[in-house]
DNA sequence: CGGTTATTTGATTATGCTCAAGGGTTGTGG
DNA sequence: CCACAACCCTTGAGCATAATCAAATAACCG
């Protein structure tokens, strides 16, 4: 599975032998089931992790027990809290796997190591951040600005794949409506 | 208001005079009175754009003619469309402001330049993107979780001044909500 | 298989929207 | 300084969208 993670790295930066074998060295290799938790609300989230096969999800469960997702993480993304890895507070997500999944982890401070020594590592890290900004960013566009419908709609065009590998419940919860209503308007789409 | 801008800098990193005279050398100071555009729908953004005073705010308008706020940017913010900045295309957005508001412009070549040689400025972007997606993220988790009354409360916990100077009306559409949802909600808060 | 989990459907309810109107405030030009 | 126009906020009545509750399949897995 390192293979994967080095093909990935290569694909953003070109990275020396050594520089992928000091990353490598310090990664740490994870393999989860399906509904394995890798983060519990409530821990504090102290890695960098790579989703080398699978599909996880980063979720809150609300007062009513109502879970309400964040954002999935299929292969060649990344996943975890950065918000309680920096803080160092407990986590208030859920991230768990919706498939069996394999998942390349690297410590917090290991990765802070490696980042501070090879340029190219900490240019790959913010131009993933800067990415997820603008994905963020449009996503709270559709969510402030779309009915139940066009949301779903806006879903299948950005992310085809994902509607054929994600249970439908959990497309609802992504899209913060009730797997009923969504239900109702796939039906309503034929 | 240039004063205003070093000011900020002076605060995110340790800059050198002469790095601050070679970013003051590029920026440009642009007064906007209330409701005037920074930027609208369809023309191309090409600057940096640093809120010395006063408040903009960043929209979509939809079919219907209804208003969608993004984001708010009060003075010590960034504001502009940073997908149209980089992909060259036609921005989606309107920003206008929202007060008479002083913005320091830098062109987005310019800026470039600048952030290549001096390297407090290219960390300093970077910690700014990372924060946008913490800000983001926090967003997306609260629109899609709480109902408009809490929606409310939490916008009034996190940002208690912006509710003092911002038409209601804008806030409820920040929030994505009517006015008229809006205003019966603060009716039964008292 | 048997049991859990996922999806669909229907009936009912509730949350928030639309439409319409009134009053208050602010700003501008005569 | 006044008058008129914008704009802003509020209120009410009716409506629409999506949530809730309940139950019946359907699919999946050990």
């Amino acid at each position: 599975m390192f293979d994967l993670f080095e093909k990935y790295l290569l694909s953003k930066a070109a990275f020396t032998a050594g520089e992928l074998q000091q990353i490598e060295a310090a990664s740490v290799l994870r393999k989860l089931r399906k509904r394995q938790f890798l983060l519990q609300e409530g821990e504090v989230w102290a890695y960098y992790a790579f989703v080398a096969s699978g599909c996880l999800r980063t979720y809150t469960v609300d007062a009513k027990g109502a879970e309400h997702i964040l954002n999935f993480a299929v292969e060649n993304w990344w996943t975890g809290d950065l918000q309680s890895l920096e803080s160092g507070q407990p986590s208030g997500y859920n991230i768990d796997a919706v498939e069996d999944s394999t998942v390349v982890l690297i410590k917090h401070e290991q990765f802070e190591h490696l980042r501070q020594q090879i340029p190219a590592l900490h240019e790959m890290v913010n131009g993933l951040l800067h990415r997820s900004f603008l994905v963020a960013q449009a996503r709270i566009q559709t969510v402030i600005s779309y009915s139940a419908e066009e949301k779903y709609r806006a879903f299948l065009q950005q992310y085809p794949a994902f509607a054929l590998r994600i249970p439908q419940h959990m497309v609802a919860s992504y899209l913060g409506m009730t797997t009923e209503t969504l239900s109702r308007i796939r039906r309503n789409l034929v």
